[in-house]
DNA sequence: CCTACCGATCGGTAGG
DNA sequence: CCTACCGATCGGTAGG
């Protein structure tokens, strides 16, 4: 009981995480239907049909993927949630998370391929998703309520967090990492675009 | 040349028309790649291999829908930008028309395919399609420079742009024709949402 | 995890 | 615009 299958020793390369990783980007790259397992197997690798060894189908490769993004954001911003600064700095600190899952290095092709491949996905595990993201969005109605109870901001409803939410995940459409806004400027503009200039300029 | 190829009489059957619009629904529900040519050929009624009388490629019935669907929005825009209203009201109607071609029955399904498959065209086409977003956005920047002309909104940067519209965009993955808010309510309550409340309240 | 392979299906073409 | 078909490729399996 020592190693169990769930914690592999440290040093042995885990293949099926790298099996989600390479499917993370090409599904992201190509999109789902257009990756073959082929393609997956190479980068890793493998022969074409051992991808197989590790995951029963095709299918269930796209649920491992977006799960670990979902997974990810969600740990991330929480974090940033739970800081205990004051609600502006708390959600700026919630933007730069949630942005640095979708446009960082480690996060992008988790982040993007749960946000355009999901629906690919079956009914049941469409509605595995739906909870989670559910009690993601959660963490965003807190923080806008925060927000409206220090008079940040007029509307805390659920429209408006929609509205953040989507020119949030709408950066993937144009971020680029070579262009001329990192991260956190971006994160810093969303803040003042939704809550208005800083408070005493 | 009482009748030309690109004039039809208007009461024979368009078949490349029919075909760019069960394409544009197909490509929306199950994406580009997880489309056959054959379940476009028999949604309107053909053989398997007759939609290449109309089209040469899969890839051109693609554009095709992608074309369609930049074209109905940016017209629709166009006449609201031009309405020669108030600032105001002029970004409420545009608004308006952005989201009527997103989210109504007649536009949804080229928008949504505008929106999420254009990036299976081919570099020419990327760019050929980049050159009429620009254009496009054009108008808003016009738009958003009026509201801040008019003492409406602090902020008319770039950046602003990219926010504002990917609410704007976001919304296909929300909106539900059978849902509690309205196409117009929505357009109304992202006016809000970018410019506060009305004036005088 | 590999090699060899299966049945199904794909985009596209030929010849009317 | 249809029918019949082509070569290529797909997801997945068997048997090591």
């Amino acid at each position: 009981m020592a190693a169990s299958k769930t914690k592999p020793a440290a040093e042995e390369p885990n293949r099926r995480a790298d099996i989600v990783r390479a499917a993370g980007r090409l599904f992201h790259e190509k999109g789902y239907s257009a990756t073959t397992i082929r393609d997956i197997a190479h980068a890793v690798g493998m022969g074409s049909g051992s991808p197989f060894y590790h995951f029963k189908t095709k299918h269930d490769m796209l649920r491992a993927v977006v799960l670990e993004g979902i997974g990810a954001i969600h740990q991330a911003v929480a974090k940033a949630a739970n800081s205990g600064k004051a609600p502006r700095a708390t959600f700026e600190a919630m933007l730069r998370a949630h942005l640095d899952q979708l446009l960082g290095e480690q996060g992008r092709d988790f982040a993007a391929a749960l946000l355009h491949e999901s629906r690919h996905l079956d009914p049941a595990e469409q509605a595995e998703l739906v909870a989670l993201k559910d009690r993601y969005e959660v963490m965003w109605q807190k923080a806008l309520r925060d927000l409206k109870g220090a008079g940040l901001i007029a509307d805390d409803s659920h429209v408006a967090r929609l509205f953040l939410l989507g020119a949030l995940n709408w950066t993937v459409q144009w971020y680029r990492p070579e262009g001329p806004r990192t991260v956190e400027q971006i994160a810093r503009q969303l803040a003042s675009f939704v809550i208005g200039k800083p408070q005493r300029p």
